[in-house]
DNA sequence: TAAATGAGTGAACAGACGTGCACTCAAATT
DNA sequence: AATTTGAGTGCACGTCTGTTCACTCATTTA
């Protein structure tokens, strides 16, 4: 719980301006973690404020509302899923199948960043307005990343930009699907992770035979 | 805002199991009329019982907490969905495209019960536990009314029934995105409901073009 | 007709909430 | 070395919350 030598390991903290850093980067991380299995909306200040080891009023120092934080909760939430693009892009210039690369790769930061997930998919309708605006924003960032993918592995079959957005925003949903499937499931069934992966690769595919036959209109 | 004949427009009520049931039915609406920006978690027992008219202790004649309202109002609120089911069906057998009529009555039940509609994709994932697990279960039953339907369709074709599931699941994601972008559109602009409806379409298509091209494995 | 039932009342409680205000006291600026 | 700044403190307030308890009184039951 706590180790003698804390002080020691990490390095010492002299600038005023790191040490509130660290305070708000607390005030994120314990929020991330409280809302594991309730709404953002349900979260008191004092209670995000006892946890991060604060006094109530010193939270105003960083955040005007809770809504503030939850926006910027948002940013912080997003960074798993750019790296996803990153990695998946990657994986796509080696060898092997896109699909399995792709799927692969949502796996592992789901894994890695489930509390980050979890606040996105439940905050992206449920969550009070500005969050929801923010994660749709973001999305729609994503979405149109992807677009940009699709666009380069249709060339020649002069796809319009709305069929492409119409396929791209198709598989980012049934990602989003995935991945809360992904989060209901209990990690120690591994047998269950496996069927859902699968399944998500089977729709992507199937999308993708979607895509072979779809011919936009002129 | 007050008719003199309102007493005399309705029918009398005499039965007490009658009047509780009105009562329950008030608890209800104006549950689902509050949280139209909202979630259910950030909702107060008071607030609701206030809003029904009566006094907070009485709330518990109806329910034990509101959680339980919740449980009930997951029943209620899939009534619109069930219906859709039914009107699909019947648009099936008449003459005329299978998907675009199918689009056609989900837009004219998200039209006329939005707030229903807005409970159910804003609790699906945001909400508490029990709320969250009713929902998981009545949309588990959809998704399987559609699998038998999908069964019919590809009869002669060996699908799995995984396979169908998966189809399936991913159509009923499909539909339940649209749902979330229609909710999210102001209504004073046709032509933006019109683009939601019309891409549903092309996706709704691009699964069916996928279908046609499905092998299961043996 | 007399008794039992049960939906709704009203006061009271202890606790949690958001926020205002005056404060401390290192670190940063001058 | 003297001054300013600003993250964090401590207290106080008014408001709202869920839940308790004893109650009323019309409807139902016996």
């Amino acid at each position: 719980m706590h180790s003698a030598y804390a002080g020691e390991v990490s390095e010492e903290i002299r600038s005023r301006a790191e040490r509130k850093e660290r305070t708000r980067q607390r005030l994120l991380d314990v929020t991330l973690r409280l809302i594991a299995d309730r709404s953002l909306s349900s979260l008191s200040l004092r209670e995000v404020a006892r946890e991060a080891g604060i006094v109530p009023t010193a939270f105003y120092r960083h955040y005007a509302s809770m809504d503030a934080l939850g926006v910027d909760l948002v940013d912080d939430s997003m960074r798993p899923l750019r790296q996803m693009i990153r990695d998946a892009r990657r994986g796509r210039t080696a060898h092997g199948d896109i699909i399995v690369e792709t799927v692969a790769v949502l796996a592992k930061q789901v894994r890695d960043h489930p509390d980050q997930f979890r606040f996105l998919t439940r905050e992206r309708y449920g969550g009070v307005g500005p969050v929801r605006r923010a994660i749709a924003t973001e999305l729609k960032l994503f979405t149109s990343e992807l677009t940009v993918d699709l666009a380069r592995l249709t060339t020649g079959f002069d796809w319009s930009a709305d069929d492409l957005e119409m396929a791209a925003s198709l598989m980012v949903g049934a990602m989003l699907s995935t991945v809360m499937d992904l989060l209901e499931t209990d990690e120690r069934h591994p047998e269950d992770v496996h069927a859902i992966l699968d399944k998500a690769e089977r729709q992507l595919r199937m999308i993708a035979l979607g895509m072979g036959q779809w011919r936009s209109k002129p």
